[in-house]
DNA sequence: TTGAAAGCGCTAACAA
DNA sequence: TTGTTAGCGCTTTCAA
């Protein structure tokens, strides 16, 4: 490959100043730029980002740390911090940890040894060992977290309203008239997975439900346990008119137990997921969901990563919270005939 | 950050022999090791990849270049392809083109620019000019193609046998009864999409169903195309008994105009997809499809690209074709009655 | 407006 | 076994 030297060659300058045309910034003669330009293109010569990287201690590429990206919760993400990235000239180094931090320890180290410019990070739950964090941190690398925050530490963030998603969608429930209504949690040492049993338990709250802990099940966003914990839930003595279910994979699992237990939904059992699930709206049953802004949530995190890298750090960590959607489908057309419920009922999000 | 000299000094060795250390190779006395070793802990000293890759001329990244993350057949593909990397000690760096030749340029420029040791590639359709794929071939960065075969080059792929699949799927058909099938195909620029075009055709002839031009619809591989494309075929005059959609966004399509067009699957129109469809055996109808081995197609390309890396480019170009898989299940459920049909009678794959 | 040259942090060849 | 040093391809300061 072609290097600057040889085009400085060719072209009958310096090297210098194929630097400056190369970055447009100082003064060149129009007619040496042009002679610079021509020499460029019959080498077919594209400048050393590594060189480059070296000397300027800026790779123009950017980690993205994620739990897995076959949860289609994440294709959108990633799209998000992709289009963001590329309107900035950066590239993406992307991975996946499937939630286990020695991954997310091992994937930050080699990105660190790589020098990315900073990171967009969906932290993987852990019991508080978060020195590869704080280390990168330290190390002034910059890190947003998208759509999960840490425990510990305060971080930059973007994230959605878990709490609010959630109590939303249980206000809904509750409007169509079910009072047992269970629910399915991910893991609870994420704090997202914790707002959405929150929001669980404030609408109980609310609506003057007691709470049956008999209905609370803890699961860990993953097809499986949805899919358990639905026969545990509706086999296990008092079976709930409704479920509530945290995250799209536990949802998918969730309609393969209802549907293996030869029940129906929403006539025997509704259900209402958060996150919007894959294939929903082509099959049956429609499913009631809670969207997240995946898209904005990877677009403005990593908008917000570039603009620390290229401006410096605040003092305190930005915050950013997205407001979900509930979207009401068949899944939980009220039990008893559409005429006793009115799409304004479940409107109460103010 | 810590740099090897500082390493080096705090050690009381030169930064020779802590590079020594840090690659494991020379002859290093086991006391030295230890002295460099506590420095390197204590200093939280992250060797820069990007001086080693200067000198080395390898950066340890793989670019991953596909069509769109969202298509759930890629998360599969991108996983595949992160492990075979990360095995090898390579990080991926990655980008959605959305099947636009501009865009693939565009990145795989700077992923030249950035020096990745090499790419996997999904092509996207383009209608010849391709000079940037043989230009970054002759700059010596091995290229593999994924899933497409692009029309004119010969290069090192690893792709799913698609005329094999679409002629099991096509037999399965009328197998259980079919004569008038639809198909809808995918941009038939791609050899891909040309591929299951022929499938088809070739079971019919096999069959001794004459082709009907009516019943092919071209589509573009996005869910519009199959939702339009359905009620096309369906509403077209000769609506057919059974449709063979050719991937599963399309697939996602097709069914969701059938059931605005309030048509029973299978009972008035059977169904099978190329591709395992998002969501499909959670809900109903569950789908009859042909599954690609898209974890190994990652896998395996990447493993593939990787050889050539480290071992030199072979002079002739390694195709590899893996076989998909047909699963049958309710949505292609023989007309008139379960009792006429058994599924031995669809295992016509030899 | 242009050229010359130092130096980014590492590897590897060679010397000691 | 260890140390010294040239040089990877660029940017950037300084001098001309």
């Amino acid at each position: 490959m072609a290097t600057i030297k040889e085009v400085a060659q060719r072209a009958g300058v310096s090297v210098g100043t194929v630097s400056n045309v190369l970055r447009g910034s100082a003064n060149v003669r129009p007619l040496v730029r042009e002679r610079v330009n021509r020499a460029i293109e019959s080498l077919d010569y594209h400048p050393n980002q590594i060189a480059r990287s070296l000397k300027t201690r800026q790779t123009r590429l950017l980690g993205m740390v994620i739990s897995d990206i076959t949860n289609p919760f994440f294709p959108q993400l990633a799209r998000g911090a992709e289009d963001a990235a590329l309107e900035h000239g950066y590239l993406l180094v992307a991975s996946n940890t499937d939630d286990r931090v020695e991954r997310e320890k091992r994937v930050m180290s080699v990105m660190r040894q790589q020098r990315v410019d900073g990171i967009v990070l969906v932290v993987a739950p852990s019991e508080g060992e978060c020195d590869h964090i704080s280390n990168m941190l330290q190390s002034k690398t910059p890190i947003v977290c998208l759509d999960r925050l840490p425990r510990r530490q305060r971080m930059h963030s973007v994230i959605t309203d878990a709490v609010y998603g959630a109590e939303m969608c249980m206000r809904h429930l509750i409007s169509v008239g079910h009072r047992r209504i269970g629910i399915i949690t991910g893991n609870l040492q994420l704090q997202t997975a914790e707002d959405r049993l929150d929001g669980y338990k404030n609408a109980l709250a609310a609506a003057g439900i007691s709470l049956e802990p008999a209905l609370i099940r803890t699961g860990d966003f993953r097809f499986d346990s949805g899919y358990i914990l639905t026969k545990q839930l509706v086999l296990g003595g008092k079976c709930p008119t409704a479920l509530f279910i945290s995250n799209c994979m536990m949802g998918l699992g969730a309609l393969k137990a209802i549907k293996e237990l030869g029940m129906r939904c929403p006539d025997d059992l509704a259900l209402a997921v958060f996150d919007e699930v894959p294939g929903n709206g082509s099959f049956s049953p429609e499913i009631t969901t809670v969207i997240q802004p995946a898209y904005h949530i990877g677009y403005r995190g990593t908008e917000l990563l570039i603009r620390h890298i290229e401006s410096g750090e605040p003092e305190t960590p930005v915050q950013i919270r997205l407001t979900p959607e509930l979207r009401i489908r068949e899944s939980t057309l009220p039990r008893g005939g559409a005429a006793s419920w009115h799409p304004s009922l479940a409107k109460t999000g103010d």
